[in-house]
RNA sequence: GGCGCUAUCGUCUAGGGGUUAGGACGGAAGAUUCUCAAUCUUCAAACCCGGGUUCGAUUCCCGGUAGCGCUACCA
């Protein structure tokens, strides 16, 4: 139906912690995507959570995403048609928006206490019924809730749900369905005067032309509000890619407490970008036959298709990430895995202070020689004790290492 | 509790109404005139359960079960 548009995506992450693998996956499929159609990558932050965003996250993962080698058309940095792209900045768009859909009816001054609410839920968790609003306040008079607000009463908006089944298209689980009964007429503005995500995120795909939201499936379950204020707002709704979750060996969501999770880490052992975004590209995508292993980036973007996304949600295995960062690691340029290992060996102190010429092409000697054994360049000090710390009076006296001494011990 | 999503080797997955159900990681065994985590070879390993449709279901449909997600004036 908008086949013909210009394909425009975005990645929206919080700056509310460091980049996630699984946010990064995410990132990494948008951004292959747009790239594949020849469109438009947005990078967009959500800050609209005041209490934990933090400008360094916001640095950091920019960094981590330029590491990747994700790169975007338009964003916080370097600007584009539709700036500002940090929510925190669009604030007024976000309550001028809100007002129309209140002065044409489509959402409603909303006065209930957080008591009331409360006690709606206990209620209906009692009848087990659906923990969705009553829809109190859609009763009362526009004009008389609009005077309550004015002198000072404390009002949230809400949305008004249309009566009749919300479904939309998913491009990884085909068509879903929810009934208008489980979904709430959902808080767009709170009463403090600060919209909410799920609103602020619609009014800024729809005004940023965004016709692909590509995202975890924890918005799965939101959608259904999104698409009833897309149309309430007059918008077309786009496409929708919901990947799913990446779990842990113990089908958690993968979390700090299973090793590393965010992309600086895995940076720090020593994992090649190119492995990081070859594992996270096949984790929930094969390419058709589901043979082939390896790609680089540029033969990602030729391949990659989001019907080929799986829907079912995937385990995080390292140990194949190892295997993929091996395998780089030795078809990488020599050179490059010198200047990307010196540090650890700098960190482990066994280069002298002064690293001469001479050190240093021993060192690459060294380091040509244990590349093959270690998955992460994290490993390679430990690997170069005992060539480093070599004994060789010991050696010769060690009678079980008379042939070859240094090998035995490795 | 309600709603939604998901279900092929231990893991990532391919496949698809009739197949020896394919590949990869990991595992096991062997080779590499010693060790060996590199390399090579070989092997073991899967269609969640129950109905239905069908000549025939792992594949399509329904139900169950399990896992996950949402159910906030979080994002």
């Amino acid at each position: 139906m908008r086949s013909s548009e210009k394909v425009r995506v975005r990645f929206a992450p919080s700056p509310t912690g460091l980049l996630h693998v699984g946010n990064a996956r995410t990132a990494l499929y948008n951004w292959l995507f747009a790239r594949q159609k020849k469109g438009v990558h947005v990078l967009r932050i959500e800050d609209t959570d005041v209490e934990r965003s933090e400008a360094r996250f916001e640095a950091q993962i920019l960094e981590d995403l330029r590491w990747l080698g994700i790169d975007w058309d338009e964003g916080p940095d370097v600007g584009g048609h539709f700036a500002p792209y940090r929510q925190s900045d669009r604030m007024d768009t976000y309550q001028r928006y809100a007002e129309r859909l209140l002065d044409e009816g489509k959402a409603y001054l909303c006065f209930c206490s957080a008591e009331d609410l409360e006690r709606e839920r206990q209620a209906a968790a009692a009848e087990h019924r659906p923990q969705v609003y009553s829809g109190q306040c859609r009763q009362l008079d526009p004009a008389q809730a609009k005077q309550r607000r004015a002198s000072g009463e404390a009002a949230a908006i809400r949305l008004k749900i249309p009566e009749h089944p919300i479904d939309f298209h998913d491009i990884v689980r085909g068509n879903v369905t929810f009934d208008s009964e489980s979904v709430s007429d959902p808080i767009i503005v709170r009463s403090s005067g600060i919209p909410v995500y799920n609103y602020v995120v619609v009014v800024d795909d729809a005004e940023m032309k965004i016709t692909h939201v590509i995202r975890g499936d924890d918005h799965l379950s939101n959608t259904p509000k999104q698409v009833a204020l897309y149309e309430a707002l007059g918008f077309p709704v786009p496409e929708f890619a919901h990947l799913s979750t990446i779990l842990g060996p113990d089908r958690e969501r993968l979390s700090k407490r299973h090793g590393a999770t965010s992309i600086s880490q895995f940076r720090d052992m020593g994992i090649l970008p190119e492995a990081l975004v070859n594992y996270l590209a096949l984790l929930g995508w094969a390419p058709t036959g589901g043979t082939r292993e390896t790609f680089t980036p540029k033969e990602l973007i030729k391949e990659f298709s989001l019907e080929r996304v799986t829907p079912s949600p995937a385990i995080f295995d390292f140990d194949k990430l190892y295997w993929l960062n091996r395998h780089y690691i030795k078809t990488a340029d020599p050179r490059r895995i010198v200047e990307l290992s010196l540090p650890y060996f700098r960190k482990a102190g066994l280069l002298p202070a002064d690293e001469s010429a001479e050190v240093r092409s021993w060192a690459e000697k060294v380091i040509a020689l244990l590349v093959p054994y270690v998955d992460q360049l994290e490993q390679l000090p430990e690997k170069a004790k005992f060539l480093l710390n070599y004994d060789a009076e010991a050696a010769v006296k060690a009678e079980d290492n008379h042939r070859f001494p240094f090998r035995a011990r490795l």
